[in-house]
DNA sequence: GCCAACGTTGGC
DNA sequence: GCCAACGTTGGC
């Protein structure tokens, strides 16, 4: 089993918003990123877990956990032109856009980003790296004990 | 709202 | 295939 970090703006989909969704599971919808794309698309398995990371909001950290509920099929927004997702390129033969679903695990203790940034453990989480951009990145085993630990798993 | 860092685009 | 210009992300 891998870990991962996602993140999310909490005013489009929050940690909240999954959990009381009628199944607890969601696309990971709108990711137009490649690196982001590729670890969904050839890394990620069921059942790999994820902390869910509220991004671009007041206090940015981490919410919660989600678990990989699906096998990774194409965004489906990318084909929608009402979308702000929509993705003139993708064809249904030939999409450009991959994702997978995930399913509310549990919320969390919040940990903000400047509590993670104390620990020496964590120190090379890209999520904590300066200039990091990347919505969807691996977590280590080591680094998911610490934090299962700090939010009392 | 600022702006550093990074990704993408497109002319050459 | 280079790289300048532009767009986006996301913490602060």
């Amino acid at each position: 089993m891998q870990y991962w970090l996602m993140k999310s703006e909490p005013s489009e989909v929050s940690i909240d918003d999954v959990e009381n969704l009628p199944n607890q599971t969601i696309e990971w919808f709108g990711i137009r990123n490649y690196q982001a794309r590729n670890f969904m698309r050839d890394s990620m398995q069921l059942g790999d877990k994820a902390i869910f990371w509220h991004s671009s909001c007041k206090n940015p950290g981490i919410y919660g956990i989600v678990t990989i509920c699906s096998a990774v099929h194409p965004d489906s927004l990318q084909f929608n032109p009402e979308s702000d997702y929509f993705e003139p390129k993708s064809t249904q033969e030939k999409p450009i856009w991959w994702c997978v679903d995930v399913k509310f695990e549990r919320k969390t203790k919040y940990i903000s980003i400047q509590e993670l940034r104390q620990y020496p453990e964590l120190a090379n989480m890209k999520v904590l790296q300066k200039g990091n951009r990347l919505s969807i990145t691996p977590v280590t085993r080591e680094e998911w004990q610490f934090i299962m630990q700090l939010v009392g798993a």
